[in-house]
RNA sequence: GGCCCGGUGGCAGAGUGGCCAUGCAGAGGACUGCAAAUCCUCGUACGUCGGUUCGAUUCCGGCCCGGGCCUCCA
């Protein structure tokens, strides 16, 4: 079988080969730390986060790198508004990106490398390319001559001329070509910046990728990921520093992979059009794992549309695999099912993956074997924890209430639940269906099976 | 305008040159004191017009519609 991914250079699936088969290598473009993440930033972390489950089960060791810029110009205005200094803006929305992330079941990627941490990193690229005569100083600016680079434009598809006729920005005069991007721009005094050769300035946004992926995986490695928004001119930009500072090292990663947008409104959800949930918020709606798994199942590449219908439809298409397991005891994952195993490597198809999950299901509540049973709900639990899925208690799962929720408590549930019983044992049906209705109106079903009554909140 | 993606049943969403996606919602049935959960059954799905083919939702071309990028963007 084998990992495939499509690979936006050549715009085709392809065979995953990692340059070095026993250490796998990845890059992915985090956020810009200023604010809430919205659920659209979390896309790409999700998608990503799913491949480096399965990269870590195909391969020995895999090195996942997802940075965060936390110099930005963005960044400067915030903090200016909000009174605070840039430091604590970024470190606040920093903990707050992590907490969400987390909520939403990523694991921590093995480096969260910071712009500013990588500035002499930044420098010495700047300088290699001015070297090489790739860039140049102006006016306490260092430019990327993009005509110096013949194969610009490979990723995107297209070509310089193109996009300065699509140009929507001004050329400032000391640019020797319209198409030429910054790599360090000078800083007022009120700005942060840094001493360097050119004077005391601050990185242009692509160039930290570049740094930071030079230093924590070397010069050419196996897959970049992000947002395929990013595509051009930020992932183009970074290929063009690399490639021309690292001779011999085109196209810097093997496989450049996208993921597609969310829409909110059959619209992009982003900052700039205002049409945005933030994950924080969506959080006191569902659990996380609801957002997580509603992404999912959608393929990675398409478009998603976020709707309040589709997060239900998401709570709901869990409960249904939860329900399957709940009773189960705890099963330990067992084997990992080859059907989902196969959707997953053929270019993550979750989609797909997720429909095998509920097939599984369906086989388990079917299921009269205890053995058979044992062996299915093993096989759902290995097949969720790839995914990220399924791993939480089922009576958990469907006792969650959103935090700060004051609904009734659960000694006072198992009390009603323990007079219902007496009123059923007495043959009371009706002191019994009075009281499950009460239950009901304060969010709480019931369900009656020969093992005894479980109790759920209704979602 | 240029360059890319898409248009699948009430909704979401995979996929395939000829047979089943899957889930949600809905209808009927089984089980249940009644429910809930579960199981079974059901609904003439592939934008449009042509072409290739024994056969196309799937391949090719035109058209219509939607989305993304074109130096803020995940």
């Amino acid at each position: 079988m084998g990992l495939k991914l499509h690979n936006t250079l050549w715009r085709k699936k392809e065979e995953f080969s990692p340059l070095d088969p026993n250490h796998v290598r990845m890059y992915v473009c985090g956020v810009t730390a200023y604010d809430f993440a919205h659920i659209g930033n979390a896309r790409p972390v999700i998608v990503f986060d799913l491949l480096y489950r399965l990269l870590k089960r195909l391969y020995p060791r895999v090195t996942y790198v997802r940075n965060v810029t936390d110099i930005d110009d963005k960044i400067n205005d915030r903090a200016r508004a909000n009174g605070e200094t840039i430091r604590q803006l970024t470190e606040r929305t920093l903990a707050q990106y992590q907490a969400d992330m987390g909520a939403l079941l990523a694991l921590s990627p093995d480096y969260e490398p910071r712009a500013t941490e990588h500035i002499p990193g930044i420098i010495r690229i700047a300088e290699i390319l001015i070297g090489k005569g790739n860039a140049y100083a102006a006016e306490g600016h260092v430019l990327f001559n993009v005509p110096s680079m013949p194969d610009y434009g490979r990723l995107s598809g297209r070509n310089r001329d193109e996009m300065v006729a699509g140009a929507r920005v001004d050329v400032a005069p000391y640019k020797r070509d319209p198409a030429d991007f910054v790599l360090w721009k000078p800083s007022r005094d009120d700005q942060p910046g840094w001493d360097s050769p050119w004077g005391r300035g601050r990185p242009g946004w692509h160039i930290e990728c570049s740094a930071m992926a030079v230093q924590l995986l070397g010069e050419s490695f196996d897959i970049h990921g992000g947002g395929l928004d990013l595509i051009f001119p930020h992932h183009e930009n970074e290929i063009a520093q690399s490639c021309c500072a690292f001779p011999g090292t085109w196209p810097m990663a093997r496989y450049w992979v996208h993921n597609g947008m969310l829409n909110f409104g059959s619209e992009k959800m982003s900052k700039s059009l205002g049409n945005f949930r933030t994950v924080n918020e969506l959080l006191r709606d569902a659990p996380g794992e609801a957002l997580r798994y509603y992404m999912l199942t959608g393929h990675y590449r398409q478009p998603l549309e976020w709707t309040n219908e589709g997060l239900k439809e998401a709570r709901s298409g869990l409960d249904r695999l939860y329900q399957a397991l709940q009773g189960r005891g705890a099963p330990a994952a067992s084997e990992l099912p080859f059907t989902v195993l196969a959707a997953l490597e053929d270019d993550l198809n979750t989609p797909l993956a997720i429909s095998h999950l509920h097939e599984i299901a369906t086989e388990l509540n079917k299921a009269s074997d205890p053995a058979e049973k044992r062996r299915l709900a093993g096989e759902l639990k290995a097949a969720g924890e790839i995914m990220g899925l399924l791993q939480q208690d089922p009576v958990a799962w469907f006792r969650w209430q959103p935090a700060g929720s004051e609904s009734l408590g659960e000694a006072e549930i198992a009390g009603m639940i323990q007079r219902r019983l007496l009123a059923r044992k007495a043959r009371n049906f009706a002191e019994a269906d009075r009281i499950r209705d009460e239950l009901k109106a304060q969010g709480v079903v019931l369900e009656d099976s020969a093992q005894g009554t479980t109790w759920k909140r209704a979602s």
